[in-house]
DNA sequence: CGCGTGATTGAAACCCTTCAAGTTTAGTGG
DNA sequence: CCACTAAACTTGAAGGGTTTCAATCACGCG
């Protein structure tokens, strides 16, 4: 049993007792990927749910200009796929990768056919459905009606582990703007908030 | 019964059967609004979910410099409700209001309460939460990515209808833009597509 | 008819991007 | 372990897209 993070997971949001999860454990399997691993291509058929123990992923689109917008960054304790590939079987519109080298559970359509027996998986599933079209929706109204900055420092409140993990230029591409930008946001911000004299450093 | 048209939905999205509508239908009523009638305040706790059969609904939110984000535009056919003030009771971030005068049912936790032991109405509402998660990501991708003069075509294309039923300074709170801007979009694609001499008109 | 709201237009200001050039950092092979 | 290279980050100057502010126009409603 290697999956003990995971169940340890479900068990604290009361999705699966110890005995429930022991009936569908035969459905999940783990995988470590290394950095820059491709785990889903735009135009694929998504045919896996992926659940985070250890590391980091993204999803992101590509445009018509070749420009990465990152939709989703994925660390420990989070799921990332392209569920609507996933359960409908259109081609995906995302790609999935991993930013740093990464240790997952992979759920196939068989695991969630078995879960969907038990009602607290389906209302912890639901819950955790609601909860992203919140932060989908708090994100929209920031990129709708905050400058670069608010969305900038709205992040580093939101995700302060994050800030240190990813690189700049993705975090840049999560926010809407370019590297450039981010950098010189960063640049102002700490000439604001160090005015008080220098720092010992010298 | 007046809430035909709310039956055929369900019936027509393999959501209940007939019978199983009759079960139900004690706990839901039927509200005419009208225009400029406010559903639900930020920070009040939703206690309805509302289901749009005549007319026009939408949420938003409201900055700290008093702007207003349009969240969804809810015609007929669609839900529009805080479902995560509405399930967990918590204050709710938006407000909803009517843009025309509107016809709706209003659905009480009582409803979703009965509703939930019918497998096939968990179905069409997982189903319909993926749909609107796939929706939001896709105007985040153009949020990110995209010119105002895009997301405009990309509105007018995906909700044809509504371009000639909302007031241009709504179109262009949900665009993410001006008003002053949008009017200038809509003037210069006007310019670019109309070259060719006059229109009849006269 | 006049008032108010929504739409339009212009000019200036601002934010962010683009392009180009450094500088720093991180990873790799000798 | 250093040297080398590529990638990431920074910085500057110029340009573009949007906003802001203000004035004008158009329309519906009392």
């Amino acid at each position: 049993m290697t999956f003990e993070f995971f169940r340890n997971y479900l068990l604290s949001k009361g999705a699966l007792t110890d005995e429930q999860f022991d009936t569908v454990s035969h459905a999940i399997r783990e995988r470590t990927v290394a950095k820059g691993t491709v785990l889903l291509r735009q135009d694929e058929v998504c045919s896996e749910v992926y659940f985070v123990m250890e590391g980091l992923l993204r999803s992101y689109t590509v445009d018509d200009n070749g420009r990465e917008h990152i939709i989703q960054f994925a660390p420990e304790d989070n799921w990332i796929s392209d569920r609507n590939s996933f359960l409908f079987g259109e081609p995906s519109l995302i790609f999935i990768d991993a930013i740093e080298e990464t240790k997952l559970v992979v759920l196939t359509v068989e695991f969630f056919r078995e879960v969907s027996a038990f009602a607290s998986f389906n209302m912890f599933n639901t819950k955790a459905l609601h909860n992203l079209v919140r932060m989908q929706q708090q994100r929209i109204s920031l990129l709708i009606g905050a400058s670069a900055e608010t969305r900038y420092l709205d992040f580093v409140e939101r995700y302060p582990s994050l800030t240190l993990r990813v690189p700049q230029w993705m975090m840049a591409s999560y926010l809407g703007i370019t590297p450039e930008s981010l950098s010189r946001v960063r640049r102002d911000l700490a000439r604001r908030n160090f005015k008080p004299g220098s720092q010992s450093a010298e």
